[in-house]
DNA sequence: CAGTATCCCTCAAGATACTG
DNA sequence: CAGTATCTTGAGGGATACTG
C-alpha cells in the first residue's frame, strides 16, 4: 500500500496519507502506541501480525517520520518504539475511526475493547495518548459538529 | 483488505472501520463522492483507477451501506453513487486524513488539490459534502483541539 | 457511457526457522 | 526477547477486450 502510489497523491492530502498509513496494519500499530505499547513482541501479540510483517511496518513507519526508536526504558538493550509530534498528529485520524467505527458498526449491545466503554453518542471519550517520555500528552478531544446554520 | 479480516476486529472499531474502508481506494472513493462526483466516469477519470477495480469497490461500498444506487439525476437510464448517512458519517476520517497530509506531508509552497487552500492552520476550511439529493449538507466543520488543561 | 469478463502479475501477508 | 531470512500463497490490482 505506501510504497505504490497514487497518481492523485500529487495533489490530494488524502491520497498522500492513504499512501503512508493506508494499509492493513499501520494505523492499527499507531492506535496501540497512543495506548502506550511500545515494544516489538507487545505490538505483535497485541494485533496477532506476522513477525516479518510487523518488522517491515516499524521500519517504515520510522523512515516517514511517525515513530522513533528509543532505547529501552528498563535496562535492556532492545529498543522503544514511540510516536513523534508527527505521529502524534495522526490522533484525529484514529479517533475519527473509532467514532465512525462505533457508531456505525457494532450493534448496541457488543462487545468492544475497553478503552472505548465511555464513548456517548458524537462526544467522544478522551484517550490518553503518551508521548515519547511517557507523559499523558493531554486531554485531547476530537468534535465533529453540524452547525445548526446550514 | 476489506475480505480478510483483523482478528482484533472483533472488539477493537479502528479496526472494524479498516477493514471495511482501509484499504487503497474506499476512501479515496468516498472523498470524491464529497465532492459531488457520483458517475463511474468521473471516479475512474478523477482516480486513474482500472474499472473492474472501481466497480467492485463501488459494489462493495453500497454492500456496506456507504454508498447507494440512484436513478440518474439526468435523463439517461444509469446509475448514480451517493453517500447514504454512514457514508457521510465518514466525513470526520476524511477530514483528519487530509488535515494530516496537508500539515505533515507536503511543503509550505507545495501544489495541492483546490478544495484544500484554504484550510489555515488547526481551522479547517469547511468541505461542502453534499447529500443524496443534491443538497448541500451544511458547513461541517472538523475541529480537533487540544485544550489547555492536561 | 457504464459496466462485465478475462488474463496476468506483483507484492503484501503469513508461516516458519534461524540468530544475537 | 527482538528481530532477520526465506518460502509460499493468494488476493488486490491493472490492462484490455467485450457487451447492452
Amino acid at each position: 500500500m505506501s510504497q505504490r502510489k497514487h497518481a492523485v497523491a500529487e495533489t490530494c492530502p488524502v491520497a498522500r496519507s492513504v499512501d503512508l498509513v493506508g494499509d492493513r496494519w499501520s494505523l492499527l500499530i499507531v492506535r496501540d502506541a497512543f495506548d502506550g505499547t511500545r515494544r516489538f513482541g507487545d505490538f505483535q501479540r497485541g494485533l496477532g501480525v506476522a513477525r516479518s510483517i510487523l518488522a517491515e511496518r516499524l521500519r517504515r513507519l520510522v523512515e516517514e517520520g511517525i515513530l522513533a526508536v528509543q532505547p529501552a526504558s528498563d535496562g535492556t538493550s532492545y529498543q522503544e518504539y514511540v510516536l513523534t509530534p508527527r505521529g502524534e498528529q495522526l490522533f484525529a485520524v484514529v479517533v475519527a475511526l473509532r467514532q465512525w467505527g462505533e457508531q456505525q458498526l457494532f450493534q448496541p449491545g457488543e462487545a468492544r475493547s475497553q478503552l472505548l466503554e465511555r464513548a456517548t453518542g458524537q462526544e467522544l471519550a478522551p484517550m490518553q495518548p503518551r508521548g515519547a517520555d511517557g507523559q499523558v500528552l493531554g486531554a485531547w478531544q476530537a468534535v465533529v459538529r453540524k452547525p445548526t446554520a446550514p
